[in-house]
DNA sequence: AGGTCGACCTGGCAGC
DNA sequence: TGCTGCCAGGTCGACC
């Protein structure tokens, strides 16, 4: 589901909608994605009031005015999505608020975390991520350090999240496409040239994607409930047998760590 | 200790 | 129209 630009998307989606609205009543439809006692959750957000919208890697954090925190954390199925219409099958949580508005969390396969926190490091998920791709902090100098002496896959190394945070399946896979890397590649032996692309394609591969309001591939929507338009930019996510864009060879699928990869062995060194 | 592998779930799709 | 098997934007604990 969704990654760092999906989520991102979404944030900025709801930033727009709920600030300042108060919760007026909840619908907990399936226990299961309210990863805590539902009569302590209910209690902790019914009446509060929105005061920002927050990410950090794919997760979404409503501080609340309680100086609480709502954790929305959407996985692979997981929506979050505002306006007025009729509950869904998918639908897990209704949130009511005022002006006869709602926001539903949609989320077919039921992965996804919804729950109520004093404070984030109560989630082990915020105490392990690594930086954000976005932020100053992950520079060059960091990714050199981090595929240092890693003698796994640049890929897996990509989408490990204690490393860096927000990389999933789609965009590790565009990342090293653009990079002319290998995804098989041990990290530890790429180049300092490929260092360098590498970092420069995580950054302009996530920045272009929430500018184009992320990849609908199959479940993503935004937080109106809209596809998103990167997904017609996508030049070897799920193109198994497509001819590579940049020299027509067909974009092969391997697996690695149980995820399938998509690359031109052609292209990719 | 680094790294991989099930488990967690529902549903769409291809093939028979 | 089934049925079966495979596949899916993530995370984490168990295990090698």
């Amino acid at each position: 589901m969704p990654e760092l630009p999906e989520v991102e998307t979404i944030r900025r989606d709801l930033a727009q909608e709920i600030l300042k609205a108060h919760i007026i009543s909840v619908e907990v439809l399936d226990v299961r994605v309210v990863r805590q006692p539902v009569q302590t959750f209910r209690q902790r957000i019914i009446g509060r009031r929105f005061e920002d919208v927050l990410r950090r890697g794919k997760a979404l954090i409503f501080p609340l005015d309680s100086d609480e925190f709502l954790v929305i954390q959407p996985m692979m199925t997981g929506q979050m999505v505002f306006g007025f219409s009729p509950p869904r099958k998918d639908t897990r949580v209704i949130f009511r608020l005022s002006g006869n508005r709602a926001l539903f969390y949609n989320d077919q396969r039921t992965f996804g975390r919804v729950l109520v926190v004093k404070g984030l490091a109560e989630i082990g998920y915020f105490n392990i991520l690594g930086p954000e791709p976005l932020e100053a902090d992950f520079n060059v100098t960091y990714m050199r350090g981090m595929f240092k002496g890693r003698k796994r896959p640049v890929k897996n190394t990509l989408m490990d999240h204690t490393f860096v945070a927000g990389i999933g399946n789609i965009y590790a896979c565009e990342i090293l496409y653009r990079s002319r890397v290998s995804p098989k590649r041990a990290a530890r032996r790429l180049t300092g040239g490929q260092i360098a692309a590498v970092h420069k394609n995580t950054v302009e591969v996530l920045k272009e994607a929430i500018a184009h309001r992320g990849s609908s591939m199959r479940n993503y929507r935004d937080g109106h409930g809209q596809e998103g338009g990167f997904k017609n930019r996508i030049q070897v996510y799920a193109r198994e047998g497509q001819p590579c864009p940049s020299c027509g060879a067909p974009i092969k699928r391997i697996v690695q760590a149980g995820r399938s990869t998509f690359y031109c062995s052609h292209c990719q060194k």
